[in-house]
DNA sequence: TGATCGGTGTGAGCGGGATCACATCGTCGG
DNA sequence: CCGACGATGTGATCCCGCTCACACCGATCA
């Protein structure tokens, strides 16, 4: 369709190990739309089941309180997929996703991807890693919540997004800088905590902010902030 | 061996499908050992990869902040099992597991569980579906650390303890009473917060402590005071 | 070129809840 | 029957960080 420039699911990850004709045939079991940024995919608490896989674009999962405060999960980029626990459990969906770039998803019913993984036990085996990733991933947040102060998790944050832009072993270019609303909505705190959290690592010389880079002088520094709390007195 | 009981897996609910001769044959694989109550079974970053079944008692998958701070995730009873991350994902332990009470637990290798799950395609189901379970327990528990107040934190987890207590629809009754403390590591805050919590529905008249059981006479006002604040103002 | 708007910086103030510190109160072991 | 210990109740204090408020600094657009 000119609608979207492909409609196939090539990119996936997870379908890499199926054949070029297995994964044409999935695709035509596939219903493809398109998403602008900011657009909204899938509702929390929402009726869909299909599994979504991102073939093209970016998404983000979030969820809201009622009082409006958002609070966000993992993003999934091109070539991964979510809403697999609907799919599996055939429970309402447990968060919200939008688009954080104009994207292509196909979406894929719950009973097409239960015999999908049933005719392809690696697959199956694939997305068990995942679930067990997004567990590792929840468990260590939900243990910064609970041992870490506001500040401390923003630290933890910054050294997160650090890990892939070390140079050297003591300091790391973050480019381009989320939002500082962003940071804040990933490690539940406000947008202002963030700002003051780096302020205070500018005057230490700790980082030095760019244009729109983030430069880590000190990424052992940084570190010793964050655990000399986990570790407590 | 006298050492133990039943060294059979019957009990566990996951191996239900398959035949007792394949129960047993599995057993066979499995090292049983005994633990006693407030006794450590995993340490959080081991490098056990087996998979654990909960043939008796029942454990608690807990982690401490270096600090000492207790946080504690789910229990586990009789027919569950646990250590499932490190059998499927290779990585090391992502919490720690302690007996709450006399237990007996079976290991499997995580070859051996591998090699279970690929020739009992039903049985992978069950655990992606028990996977999915825990991930939508963690996001909620994520929702509420980041958008609950500590006494409404409180206030829902005695909702979800009172749930399956119910009496009518108004009352519920909660026995035998966790100790104060399980309840602030279940929910990030400190015993004194929980006792004042309690004291303070117990003024209002919507529980009554009695000996060993806690009766919450108005639920409807409890979800209410929960549901307020998850509004905002 | 001014206006609007999203992102950022920072001060002031207040309140929730963690922390510390005791007082009870049962229960158990001797 | 007493002492010890674990669990509980409650007051006093203090401080982190949320909230509010406002200034500033680009961009983008009429």
């Amino acid at each position: 369709m000119a609608d979207h420039p492909i409609s196939s699911l090539d990119p996936i990850e997870l379908l890499k190990p199926l054949t070029p004709v297995e994964r044409a045939a999935l695709a035509r079991q596939c219903r493809f739309r398109r998403y602008r940024t900011e657009e909204q995919i899938t509702d929390h608490l929402g009726e869909g089941r299909d599994i979504c896989f991102v073939v093209l674009g970016r998404v983000r999962v979030v969820n809201h309180s009622l009082s409006g405060k958002e609070v966000s999960f993992d993003d999934v980029p091109a070539g991964g997929f979510f809403g697999e626990l609907s799919a599996i459990d055939g429970g309402r969906r447990s968060a919200s996703v939008v688009a954080v770039a104009d994207s292509l998803i196909a979406f894929l019913g719950p009973r097409a991807f239960q015999e999908l993984l049933t005719r392809h036990p690696e697959l199956a085996w694939q997305v068990m890693k995942r679930l067990a990733a997004v567990v590792r991933a929840a468990t260590a947040r939900i243990m910064d919540l609970s041992t870490l102060a506001a500040n401390n998790r923003v630290q933890a944050e910054l050294l997160r997004l650090a890990k892939p832009g070390m140079k050297g072993n003591s300091t790391a270019v973050i480019a381009p800088v989320p939002a500082h609303s962003d940071i804040a909505a990933r490690v539940s705190t406000t947008r202002e905590t963030v700002a003051r959290v780096l302020s205070d690592l500018a005057r230490d010389g700790i980082v030095k902010r760019r244009a729109d880079t983030l430069v880590i002088r000190d990424v052992g520094a940084l570190e010793r902030m964050v655990e000399e709390v986990r570790g407590g007195a």
